[in-house]
DNA sequence: TTGCTATGTAAGTGCTTACTTACATTTACC
DNA sequence: GGTAAATGTAAGTAAGCACTTACATAGCAA
Protein backbone atom coordinates (compact mmCIF):
# COMPACT_ATOMS: atom_id res chain seq x y z
CA UNK A 1 0.00 0.00 0.00
CA UNK A 2 1.50 3.51 -0.79
CA UNK A 3 1.17 5.79 2.17
CA UNK A 4 1.18 8.41 0.03
CA UNK A 5 0.09 8.37 -3.08
CA UNK A 6 0.70 11.06 -5.86
CA UNK A 7 -1.85 10.56 -8.45
CA UNK A 8 -4.80 10.94 -5.87
CA UNK A 9 -3.44 14.44 -4.20
CA UNK A 10 -2.55 15.45 -7.78
CA UNK A 11 -6.21 14.67 -8.42
CA UNK A 12 -7.80 16.30 -5.25
CA UNK A 13 -5.70 19.66 -5.80
CA UNK A 14 -6.98 19.75 -9.59
CA UNK A 15 -10.50 19.41 -7.84
CA UNK A 16 -10.23 22.17 -6.21
CA UNK A 17 -8.89 24.36 -8.02
CA UNK A 18 -11.36 23.73 -11.01
CA UNK A 19 -14.23 23.54 -8.95
CA UNK A 20 -13.32 26.56 -7.28
CA UNK A 21 -13.49 28.44 -10.25
CA UNK A 22 -16.23 26.87 -12.82
CA UNK A 23 -18.37 25.34 -9.81
CA UNK A 24 -19.25 21.96 -8.84
CA UNK A 25 -21.44 21.44 -12.01
CA UNK A 26 -19.34 23.19 -14.67
CA UNK A 27 -16.24 21.84 -13.60
CA UNK A 28 -15.74 18.27 -16.01
CA UNK A 29 -14.18 15.17 -15.00
CA UNK A 30 -12.18 15.36 -17.98
CA UNK A 31 -10.84 18.55 -17.01
CA UNK A 32 -10.06 17.82 -13.43
CA UNK A 33 -8.12 14.22 -14.92
CA UNK A 34 -6.26 16.27 -17.43
CA UNK A 35 -5.38 19.51 -15.06
CA UNK A 36 -3.98 16.31 -13.11
CA UNK A 37 -1.95 15.15 -15.65
CA UNK A 38 -3.48 11.80 -15.62
CA UNK A 39 -6.21 10.03 -17.95
CA UNK A 40 -9.86 10.38 -17.05
CA UNK A 41 -10.35 6.96 -16.38
CA UNK A 42 -7.58 7.07 -13.56
CA UNK A 43 -9.64 9.30 -11.71
CA UNK A 44 -13.06 7.01 -11.47
CA UNK A 45 -10.64 4.17 -10.65
CA UNK A 46 -9.58 6.17 -7.65
CA UNK A 47 -12.88 7.55 -6.75
CA UNK A 48 -15.58 5.62 -8.46
CA UNK A 49 -17.95 9.00 -8.65
CA UNK A 50 -17.56 12.92 -9.08
CA UNK A 51 -19.37 13.02 -6.02
CA UNK A 52 -16.97 11.21 -3.93
CA UNK A 53 -13.98 13.04 -5.87
CA UNK A 54 -15.69 16.18 -4.48
CA UNK A 55 -16.37 15.11 -1.26
CA UNK A 56 -12.32 13.81 -0.54
CA UNK A 57 -11.16 17.03 -1.37
CA UNK A 58 -13.65 18.97 0.95
CA UNK A 59 -12.26 16.81 3.85
CA UNK A 60 -8.41 17.34 2.81
CA UNK A 61 -8.50 20.74 2.67
CA UNK A 62 -10.73 21.18 5.59
CA UNK A 63 -8.68 19.98 7.88
CA UNK A 64 -5.35 21.51 6.98
CA UNK A 65 -3.53 23.54 10.00
CA UNK A 66 -5.97 25.51 12.10
CA UNK A 67 -6.18 28.12 14.54
CA UNK A 68 -6.54 25.60 17.13
CA UNK A 69 -3.15 26.50 19.48
CA UNK A 70 -3.51 30.09 18.76
CA UNK A 71 -5.14 30.61 22.17
CA UNK A 72 -2.10 29.56 24.12
CA UNK A 73 0.12 31.58 22.05
CA UNK A 74 -2.03 35.12 22.83
CA UNK A 75 -3.57 34.12 26.60
CA UNK A 76 -1.56 36.58 28.31
CA UNK A 77 -1.47 39.11 25.73
CA UNK A 78 -3.42 42.71 26.13
CA UNK A 79 -5.97 42.70 24.44
CA UNK A 80 -5.21 44.92 21.40
CA UNK A 81 -1.87 43.10 20.78
CA UNK A 82 -4.31 40.14 20.91
CA UNK A 83 -6.66 40.97 18.70
CA UNK A 84 -4.09 41.98 15.89
CA UNK A 85 -2.31 38.92 15.89
CA UNK A 86 -6.02 37.01 15.98
CA UNK A 87 -7.25 39.23 13.11
CA UNK A 88 -3.89 38.88 10.91
CA UNK A 89 -3.62 35.27 11.32
CA UNK A 90 -6.96 34.60 10.69
CA UNK A 91 -7.26 36.59 7.55
CA UNK A 92 -3.91 34.87 6.36
CA UNK A 93 -6.16 31.20 7.07
CA UNK A 94 -8.63 32.52 4.96
CA UNK A 95 -6.47 33.85 2.10
CA UNK A 96 -4.60 30.60 2.10
CA UNK A 97 -7.37 28.66 1.34
CA UNK A 98 -9.43 30.99 -0.40
CA UNK A 99 -10.52 28.65 -2.97
CA UNK A 100 -12.01 26.30 -0.72
CA UNK A 101 -13.91 29.29 0.90
CA UNK A 102 -15.06 30.53 -2.87
CA UNK A 103 -16.61 26.78 -3.38
CA UNK A 104 -18.84 27.14 0.51
CA UNK A 105 -19.87 29.91 -1.10
CA UNK A 106 -20.86 28.84 -4.36
CA UNK A 107 -22.08 25.35 -3.53
CA UNK A 108 -23.73 25.87 -0.11
CA UNK A 109 -27.08 25.37 -1.15
CA UNK A 110 -26.08 22.53 -3.54
CA UNK A 111 -24.46 20.49 -0.54
CA UNK A 112 -25.79 22.30 2.83
CA UNK A 113 -24.47 19.58 5.16
CA UNK A 114 -20.86 19.10 4.31
CA UNK A 115 -20.24 22.80 3.51
CA UNK A 116 -21.94 23.66 6.61
CA UNK A 117 -19.44 22.01 8.70
CA UNK A 118 -16.83 22.71 6.76
CA UNK A 119 -17.88 26.42 7.10
CA UNK A 120 -18.28 25.72 10.79
CA UNK A 121 -14.71 24.19 10.86
CA UNK A 122 -12.88 26.93 8.68
CA UNK A 123 -15.12 30.22 9.47
CA UNK A 124 -16.94 29.99 12.81
CA UNK A 125 -14.60 28.13 15.14
CA UNK A 126 -12.56 31.21 15.30
CA UNK A 127 -15.24 32.90 16.89
CA UNK A 128 -15.55 30.92 19.54
CA UNK A 129 -11.62 31.12 20.12
CA UNK A 130 -12.10 34.61 20.67
CA UNK A 131 -14.75 34.85 22.58
CA UNK A 132 -13.07 32.83 25.30
CA UNK A 133 -9.72 34.85 24.86
CA UNK A 134 -12.04 37.96 25.14
CA UNK A 135 -13.92 36.63 28.43
CA UNK A 136 -10.06 36.57 29.49
CA UNK A 137 -9.23 39.86 28.78
CA UNK A 138 -12.01 41.05 30.40
CA UNK A 139 -11.54 38.86 33.92
CA UNK A 140 -8.02 41.10 34.08
CA UNK A 141 -10.19 44.23 33.71
CA UNK A 142 -9.20 45.29 30.43
CA UNK A 143 -12.65 45.29 28.59
CA UNK A 144 -15.94 46.51 29.69
CA UNK A 145 -18.83 44.11 30.87
CA UNK A 146 -20.61 43.42 27.78
CA UNK A 147 -21.79 40.00 25.60
CA UNK A 148 -18.11 38.65 24.53
CA UNK A 149 -20.23 36.37 22.67
CA UNK A 150 -21.61 39.29 20.14
CA UNK A 151 -18.38 41.05 20.73
CA UNK A 152 -15.92 38.02 19.39
CA UNK A 153 -18.72 37.55 16.34
CA UNK A 154 -18.97 41.26 15.58
CA UNK A 155 -15.19 40.68 15.23
CA UNK A 156 -15.01 37.99 13.22
CA UNK A 157 -17.79 38.89 10.75
CA UNK A 158 -15.62 42.35 10.11
CA UNK A 159 -12.90 40.43 8.99
CA UNK A 160 -14.29 37.60 6.98
CA UNK A 161 -16.76 40.31 5.16
CA UNK A 162 -13.46 42.50 4.61
CA UNK A 163 -11.92 39.25 2.97
CA UNK A 164 -14.93 38.51 1.12
CA UNK A 165 -14.61 41.70 -0.66
CA UNK A 166 -11.01 42.33 -1.27
CA UNK A 167 -10.63 38.86 -2.48
CA UNK A 168 -13.45 36.92 -3.61
CA UNK A 169 -15.58 40.21 -4.83
CA UNK A 170 -12.69 42.28 -6.10
CA UNK A 171 -10.49 39.40 -6.30
CA UNK A 172 -7.51 41.09 -5.82
CA UNK A 173 -4.21 40.01 -3.78
CA UNK A 174 -3.89 41.27 -0.22
CA UNK A 175 -0.34 40.75 1.19
CA UNK A 176 0.97 40.84 4.81
CA UNK A 177 1.18 44.44 4.96
CA UNK A 178 -2.06 45.55 3.73
CA UNK A 179 -3.54 42.79 6.20
CA UNK A 180 -2.01 44.47 9.05
CA UNK A 181 -3.25 47.49 8.09
CA UNK A 182 -6.57 46.23 7.55
CA UNK A 183 -6.62 44.21 11.14
CA UNK A 184 -5.19 47.39 12.78
CA UNK A 185 -7.48 49.86 11.93
CA UNK A 186 -10.36 47.15 12.51
CA UNK A 187 -9.20 46.76 16.07
CA UNK A 188 -8.62 50.42 17.09
CA UNK A 189 -12.38 51.11 16.25
CA UNK A 190 -13.58 47.96 17.81
CA UNK A 191 -11.71 48.59 21.30
CA UNK A 192 -12.51 52.51 21.40
CA UNK A 193 -15.71 52.78 19.23
CA UNK A 194 -16.36 55.45 16.82
CA UNK A 195 -18.26 57.89 19.37
CA UNK A 196 -16.70 60.96 21.06
CA UNK A 197 -15.74 60.06 24.39
CA UNK A 198 -17.67 61.52 27.34
CA UNK A 199 -16.51 61.42 30.51
CA UNK A 200 -17.86 58.84 33.07
CA UNK B 1 -47.12 46.30 -27.62
CA UNK B 2 -47.86 45.44 -24.04
CA UNK B 3 -46.42 47.41 -21.57
CA UNK B 4 -46.44 44.97 -19.01
CA UNK B 5 -45.72 41.33 -19.85
CA UNK B 6 -47.22 39.35 -17.58
CA UNK B 7 -45.26 35.81 -19.21
CA UNK B 8 -41.90 37.40 -18.83
CA UNK B 9 -42.18 38.53 -15.47
CA UNK B 10 -43.11 35.11 -14.89
CA UNK B 11 -40.24 33.97 -16.59
CA UNK B 12 -37.88 36.45 -14.98
CA UNK B 13 -39.49 35.11 -10.96
CA UNK B 14 -38.88 31.75 -11.57
CA UNK B 15 -35.22 32.35 -13.02
CA UNK B 16 -34.57 34.11 -10.22
CA UNK B 17 -35.96 31.26 -7.48
CA UNK B 18 -34.39 27.88 -9.74
CA UNK B 19 -30.95 29.45 -10.25
CA UNK B 20 -30.67 31.10 -6.49
CA UNK B 21 -31.70 27.16 -5.38
CA UNK B 22 -29.84 25.25 -8.02
CA UNK B 23 -27.14 27.84 -9.80
CA UNK B 24 -27.17 28.71 -13.20
CA UNK B 25 -25.96 25.73 -14.73
CA UNK B 26 -28.24 23.30 -11.84
CA UNK B 27 -31.55 25.46 -13.18
CA UNK B 28 -32.63 24.19 -16.73
CA UNK B 29 -34.42 25.64 -19.18
CA UNK B 30 -37.20 23.16 -18.66
CA UNK B 31 -37.65 23.86 -15.34
CA UNK B 32 -37.79 27.44 -14.96
CA UNK B 33 -40.39 27.27 -17.80
CA UNK B 34 -42.36 24.67 -15.85
CA UNK B 35 -41.93 26.56 -12.44
CA UNK B 36 -43.39 29.54 -14.74
CA UNK B 37 -45.98 27.93 -15.77
CA UNK B 38 -45.08 28.24 -19.85
CA UNK B 39 -43.79 26.33 -22.33
CA UNK B 40 -40.27 26.15 -22.60
CA UNK B 41 -40.44 27.48 -26.26
CA UNK B 42 -41.61 30.67 -24.67
CA UNK B 43 -39.03 31.12 -22.82
CA UNK B 44 -36.39 31.13 -26.03
CA UNK B 45 -39.16 32.31 -28.05
CA UNK B 46 -38.82 35.37 -25.34
CA UNK B 47 -35.45 35.55 -24.40
CA UNK B 48 -33.36 33.56 -27.18
CA UNK B 49 -30.70 31.89 -24.93
CA UNK B 50 -30.65 31.00 -21.15
CA UNK B 51 -27.96 33.48 -20.73
CA UNK B 52 -29.96 36.46 -21.95
CA UNK B 53 -32.58 35.39 -19.43
CA UNK B 54 -29.73 35.11 -16.51
CA UNK B 55 -28.65 38.56 -17.37
CA UNK B 56 -32.29 40.08 -17.66
CA UNK B 57 -33.27 38.97 -14.51
CA UNK B 58 -30.00 39.74 -12.96
CA UNK B 59 -31.07 43.89 -14.00
CA UNK B 60 -34.45 43.33 -12.89
CA UNK B 61 -33.94 42.21 -9.21
CA UNK B 62 -30.89 44.66 -9.25
CA UNK B 63 -33.31 47.48 -9.82
CA UNK B 64 -35.73 46.86 -7.48
CA UNK B 65 -36.32 50.08 -4.53
CA UNK B 66 -32.70 50.84 -3.11
CA UNK B 67 -31.68 52.79 -0.15
CA UNK B 68 -30.62 56.52 -2.42
CA UNK B 69 -32.90 58.52 0.05
CA UNK B 70 -32.41 57.61 3.61
CA UNK B 71 -29.79 59.68 3.73
CA UNK B 72 -32.21 62.52 3.61
CA UNK B 73 -34.90 60.88 6.16
CA UNK B 74 -31.85 59.93 8.61
CA UNK B 75 -29.31 63.02 8.32
CA UNK B 76 -30.36 64.97 11.27
CA UNK B 77 -30.81 62.07 13.85
CA UNK B 78 -28.70 61.17 16.26
CA UNK B 79 -25.81 58.63 15.39
CA UNK B 80 -27.36 56.03 17.33
CA UNK B 81 -30.55 56.38 16.18
CA UNK B 82 -29.14 56.91 12.39
CA UNK B 83 -26.98 54.02 12.33
CA UNK B 84 -29.87 51.88 13.98
CA UNK B 85 -32.47 53.11 11.33
CA UNK B 86 -29.82 52.13 8.51
CA UNK B 87 -28.71 48.86 9.96
CA UNK B 88 -32.28 47.44 10.35
CA UNK B 89 -33.33 49.09 7.07
CA UNK B 90 -29.95 47.09 5.44
CA UNK B 91 -30.93 44.11 6.91
CA UNK B 92 -34.38 44.18 5.69
CA UNK B 93 -32.99 44.98 2.31
CA UNK B 94 -30.75 42.40 2.09
CA UNK B 95 -33.55 39.78 3.59
CA UNK B 96 -35.52 40.98 0.58
CA UNK B 97 -33.30 39.85 -2.07
CA UNK B 98 -31.91 36.90 -0.53
CA UNK B 99 -32.00 35.13 -3.66
CA UNK B 100 -30.34 37.73 -5.37
CA UNK B 101 -27.24 37.40 -2.61
CA UNK B 102 -26.99 33.99 -3.31
CA UNK B 103 -26.81 34.14 -7.28
CA UNK B 104 -24.57 37.25 -6.75
CA UNK B 105 -22.19 34.87 -4.21
CA UNK B 106 -22.45 31.55 -6.29
CA UNK B 107 -21.75 32.85 -9.82
CA UNK B 108 -19.38 35.49 -8.83
CA UNK B 109 -16.62 33.32 -10.24
CA UNK B 110 -18.60 32.72 -13.14
CA UNK B 111 -20.14 35.84 -14.37
CA UNK B 112 -17.89 38.28 -12.45
CA UNK B 113 -18.29 41.47 -14.71
CA UNK B 114 -21.97 41.57 -14.39
CA UNK B 115 -22.02 39.88 -10.49
CA UNK B 116 -19.45 42.68 -9.54
CA UNK B 117 -21.57 45.52 -10.97
CA UNK B 118 -24.94 44.13 -9.28
CA UNK B 119 -22.98 43.67 -6.17
CA UNK B 120 -21.65 46.98 -5.74
CA UNK B 121 -25.45 48.03 -6.20
CA UNK B 122 -27.02 46.31 -4.04
CA UNK B 123 -24.34 45.91 -1.13
CA UNK B 124 -21.76 48.81 -1.56
CA UNK B 125 -23.47 51.76 -2.06
CA UNK B 126 -24.74 51.55 1.51
CA UNK B 127 -21.26 52.10 2.88
CA UNK B 128 -21.14 55.13 0.47
CA UNK B 129 -24.20 56.40 1.77
CA UNK B 130 -22.88 55.39 5.83
CA UNK B 131 -19.95 57.87 5.40
CA UNK B 132 -21.49 60.43 4.65
CA UNK B 133 -23.97 60.26 7.00
CA UNK B 134 -21.28 59.64 9.47
CA UNK B 135 -19.17 62.61 8.26
CA UNK B 136 -22.00 64.64 9.45
CA UNK B 137 -22.50 63.41 12.67
CA UNK B 138 -19.06 63.85 12.92
CA UNK B 139 -19.21 68.25 12.15
CA UNK B 140 -22.37 67.95 14.62
CA UNK B 141 -19.42 66.85 17.30
CA UNK B 142 -20.88 63.20 18.20
CA UNK B 143 -18.07 61.24 16.87
CA UNK B 144 -14.54 61.68 17.32
CA UNK B 145 -12.26 62.19 14.57
CA UNK B 146 -11.38 58.72 12.37
CA UNK B 147 -11.25 57.68 9.17
CA UNK B 148 -15.00 57.50 8.36
CA UNK B 149 -14.56 55.72 5.11
CA UNK B 150 -13.20 52.40 7.24
CA UNK B 151 -16.09 53.28 10.27
CA UNK B 152 -18.70 53.03 7.54
CA UNK B 153 -17.52 49.65 5.87
CA UNK B 154 -16.24 48.17 9.10
CA UNK B 155 -20.01 48.80 9.96
CA UNK B 156 -21.39 47.51 6.85
CA UNK B 157 -19.48 44.69 6.82
CA UNK B 158 -20.31 43.57 10.42
CA UNK B 159 -23.86 43.60 9.40
CA UNK B 160 -23.56 42.17 5.98
CA UNK B 161 -21.56 38.72 7.21
CA UNK B 162 -24.08 38.61 10.32
CA UNK B 163 -26.78 38.02 7.39
CA UNK B 164 -24.62 35.72 5.39
CA UNK B 165 -24.29 33.69 8.14
CA UNK B 166 -27.63 33.85 9.41
CA UNK B 167 -30.07 33.80 6.47
CA UNK B 168 -27.21 32.21 3.86
CA UNK B 169 -25.09 29.77 5.70
CA UNK B 170 -27.39 28.84 8.36
CA UNK B 171 -30.45 29.15 6.05
CA UNK B 172 -32.95 30.72 8.81
CA UNK B 173 -35.33 33.48 8.72
CA UNK B 174 -34.85 36.86 10.20
CA UNK B 175 -37.92 38.56 11.74
CA UNK B 176 -38.18 42.35 11.97
CA UNK B 177 -37.89 41.92 15.96
CA UNK B 178 -34.56 39.84 15.71
CA UNK B 179 -32.81 42.16 13.21
CA UNK B 180 -33.35 45.26 15.58
CA UNK B 181 -31.69 43.27 18.49
CA UNK B 182 -29.14 42.29 16.29
CA UNK B 183 -28.02 45.60 15.14
CA UNK B 184 -28.84 47.55 18.00
CA UNK B 185 -25.63 45.53 20.05
CA UNK B 186 -23.65 46.15 16.87
CA UNK B 187 -24.43 49.51 17.29
CA UNK B 188 -24.16 49.62 21.09
CA UNK B 189 -20.12 48.19 20.49
CA UNK B 190 -19.63 50.30 17.02
CA UNK B 191 -20.07 53.53 19.29
CA UNK B 192 -18.64 52.77 22.44
CA UNK B 193 -15.99 49.76 21.66
CA UNK B 194 -15.37 47.21 24.24
CA UNK B 195 -12.70 48.52 26.17
CA UNK B 196 -13.29 49.06 29.54
CA UNK B 197 -13.36 53.37 29.33
CA UNK B 198 -10.69 55.45 30.89
CA UNK B 199 -10.29 58.90 31.48
CA UNK B 200 -9.06 60.99 29.01
C1' DT C 1 9.88 -15.86 -16.29
C1' DT C 2 5.43 -15.08 -14.11
C1' DG C 3 2.46 -12.49 -11.97
C1' DC C 4 0.39 -8.15 -9.89
C1' DT C 5 -0.62 -3.33 -9.74
C1' DA C 6 -1.10 1.12 -11.63
C1' DT C 7 -1.94 3.47 -15.56
C1' DG C 8 -3.01 4.33 -20.43
C1' DT C 9 -5.83 4.53 -25.07
C1' DA C 10 -9.97 4.09 -27.48
C1' DA C 11 -14.40 3.44 -28.20
C1' DG C 12 -18.80 3.69 -26.65
C1' DT C 13 -23.37 3.97 -23.68
C1' DG C 14 -27.11 6.27 -22.09
C1' DC C 15 -28.67 10.40 -20.45
C1' DT C 16 -29.49 15.33 -20.30
C1' DT C 17 -29.03 19.76 -22.04
C1' DA C 18 -29.82 24.09 -24.72
C1' DC C 19 -32.00 25.13 -28.56
C1' DT C 20 -34.84 24.32 -33.19
C1' DT C 21 -38.50 23.18 -36.50
C1' DA C 22 -43.14 22.35 -38.01
C1' DC C 23 -47.53 22.80 -37.10
C1' DA C 24 -51.77 23.49 -34.27
C1' DT C 25 -54.48 26.31 -31.00
C1' DT C 26 -55.94 30.10 -28.41
C1' DT C 27 -56.72 35.00 -27.68
C1' DA C 28 -57.69 39.70 -28.81
C1' DC C 29 -59.02 43.17 -31.61
C1' DC C 30 -60.93 45.27 -36.07
C1' DG D 1 -65.97 36.69 -38.81
C1' DG D 2 -61.30 37.35 -39.96
C1' DT D 3 -56.60 38.24 -39.02
C1' DA D 4 -52.44 38.41 -36.47
C1' DA D 5 -49.86 37.83 -32.37
C1' DA D 6 -48.93 34.89 -28.52
C1' DT D 7 -48.70 30.45 -26.94
C1' DG D 8 -48.88 25.40 -27.09
C1' DT D 9 -47.52 20.30 -28.44
C1' DA D 10 -44.43 17.19 -30.30
C1' DA D 11 -40.56 15.68 -32.23
C1' DG D 12 -35.93 16.17 -32.98
C1' DT D 13 -30.80 17.74 -33.23
C1' DA D 14 -26.21 18.13 -31.87
C1' DA D 15 -23.34 18.40 -28.16
C1' DG D 16 -21.57 17.39 -23.73
C1' DC D 17 -21.73 14.88 -19.65
C1' DA D 18 -20.58 11.07 -16.10
C1' DC D 19 -19.30 6.77 -16.30
C1' DT D 20 -18.06 1.89 -18.53
C1' DT D 21 -15.85 -1.76 -21.13
C1' DA D 22 -12.11 -4.00 -23.40
C1' DC D 23 -7.62 -4.28 -24.05
C1' DA D 24 -2.71 -2.84 -23.97
C1' DT D 25 1.51 -1.39 -21.55
C1' DA D 26 4.89 -0.51 -18.12
C1' DG D 27 7.20 -1.35 -13.73
C1' DC D 28 8.17 -4.07 -9.93
C1' DA D 29 8.71 -8.25 -7.12
C1' DA D 30 8.99 -13.33 -6.21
Amino acid sequence: MPRYDETREKLLEATLELISEKGYLGATTREIAALAGVSELTLFRKFGKKELLFEEMLKKYTFLPRLKDLLDEIGDMHVKEGLNTIGVRFLQNLHQRRPLVRILLSEISQYPEIVRSTYSQVIENIGRMLESYLQRCRNRGELRPIDMNIAAFSFQRVLFATFLNETIILGGEIDDERMEFIVCEIVEIFLNGIARKEEV
